[in-house]
Order: structure tokens, then C-alpha cells, then sequence
DNA sequence: CAGGATCCCAAATGATACTG
DNA sequence: CAGTATCATTTGGGATCCTG
């Protein structure tokens, strides 16, 4: 937490190009792994239910079918933001929550949240 | 600014499953406008230089076309985050720069690199 | 200088049917 | 219940050439 520049000391270092020496730009890594049209509300879901199973994500998102619902779980779970938990019952299911990584998104989120309100009803 | 609640009180909400009464994920609208291979890119370039020509674009993003980087500015100008300012000059330029509204992406931005550095290596 | 127009390819998304 | 397999369609990305 406290091992990173303020946000003051960010915009600073923004403006004098340094958080650029990294080579590429830092905002576009994160963002690349939420692209596709049903990550973001998938995770979304997961911010509600601490645990959730397929079924529900399939019923919750809309028109979303059940291949794109298992490529962007796999894609998250691969990118480290999500655990499978299989249980073999009859009948079987499976349940999905949050890692830490994952969990680490909340604040982003709850920025993202601040500029939605804050700019939605001016376009 | 203060108007939007706290991060304490967006947690406790999220959980009550309070702060998606608005119908949908409200993470997902801004992502989306965010998408594209370039888009993410272009606006970090814009947060190093105050304003920016689309030659120093083009240049500064490798392997990028007139058609990418055009489109991409065009789609930006119009979700509201940036202007576009034309010199009919000879040589003629064309200057881009944020608006309020895309100035107001710093937070968020922020916060990424903070995920981003806490999560970079650890995969 | 900063693009517009056209065409082409790859990737993302989606519909449908089937299964351990 | 939670997928997989297959195929069709749509969208995004890019190469190339041209222009006010």
C-alpha cells in the first residue's frame, strides 16, 4: 500500500513523463485482461455474491451463452482474479469467488464508480 | 468529490448489494469506452504531454495506422475525453488534449498502477 | 500534416446441439 | 449442473493508396 507514490507525487511524476521509463504505459495491462464484452460484469457479480455459481452468473447476465460465459471465467481465472472450486455431487456444481488479486481491484472499481457518477448525466 | 460515498461506505454497499440498484454493473460502462488497442495508450500519452499533435501520436505509438490512431481519437472526442483543435496554418496541425472530463480519469488511472504494482510479478 | 477510402484478415461473439 | 464442439456471423484491426 504505503510502498507506492501518493497520488500527489503520481500527477507530479506523471507531468515530468517519469512514470513512463517503464517503457509502455502502465494503465493498458490491466485494462487488456477486463476487454470483452461480459468480464467487467462478471466481476461485478462477484463484488455481490462472495461466491457464486455458474448457473447464476448465466441467469444474472443476460444473452450471454454458455460458451462465452466459460472463455471469459477461464480467461479470469488464468489472469489470476478468480478461483474454480469444483464439487462433485449429484448434482455437481461449481463455484467461483475472488482472489486476492481479484479483491485488489475494489479500489479501481470504486474510482471508476466516482468518475461514473460524476460524469454520466453530462454527455 | 465528497458527494459520492466514501470507499468504506461503497464496500459495506456493495456488499448489501445496495450500489447495484441502478440496474447494471457500473464498472463496465466507462471499460468500454475505454477499449481498443490504442485507446488506453493514447490517453497516457495525452496525460505526459499537456496537448499533443497526431504526428508526435503516430510516432510515439509503434506499429499504429493513420486509420487506428484516427478512429481512435474520433471515438474519444466523442465519448468526451478529449479535444480536438485544428490550425489551419501552412503546414496545417491539428492539437489534441483532455477535457475535464478525461482529466478526471487521473484517479482511476492511478489506482491501476497501484494494482499494477503490487500485481505485476506475482503471475 | 492529418487525415479519408477501400479492401482484407483475424479475433471476438454468438447460435445450436450435445455430454460427463 | 456446468460445461464442450461446431459452425456462422459480426466486429476490430490493419495494409495500402490517395487527398484537402
Amino acid at each position: 500500500m504505503s510502498d507506492f507514490m501518493s497520488y500527489d507525487e503520481y500527477l507530479r511524476d506523471v507531468k515530468q513523463g517519469i512514470v513512463t521509463d517503464r517503457g509502455n504505459c502502465p494503465v493498458t495491462p490491466l485494462l487488456r485482461m477486463l476487454q470483452g464484452k461480459w468480464k467487467t460484469q462478471i466481476l461485478y457479480e462477484l463484488c455481490i455474491y462472495d461466491t457464486v455459481r455458474f448457473g447464476v452468473l448465466k441467469k444474472d447476465l443476460e444473452g450471454i451463452t454458455n460458451t462465452m460465459l466459460t472463455n471469459a471465467l477461464r480467461e479470469l481465472e488464468q489472469d489470476g482474479f478468480i478461483n474454480r472450486v469444483q464439487f462433485n455431487e449429484i448434482p455437481p456444481h461449481v463455484e467461483y469467488s475472488f482472489t486476492e488479486k481479484g479483491k485488489d481491484l475494489m479500489p479501481v472499481f470504486y474510482e471508476i464508480m466516482r468518475w461514473g457518477f460524476k460524469h454520466d448525466n453530462d454527455m
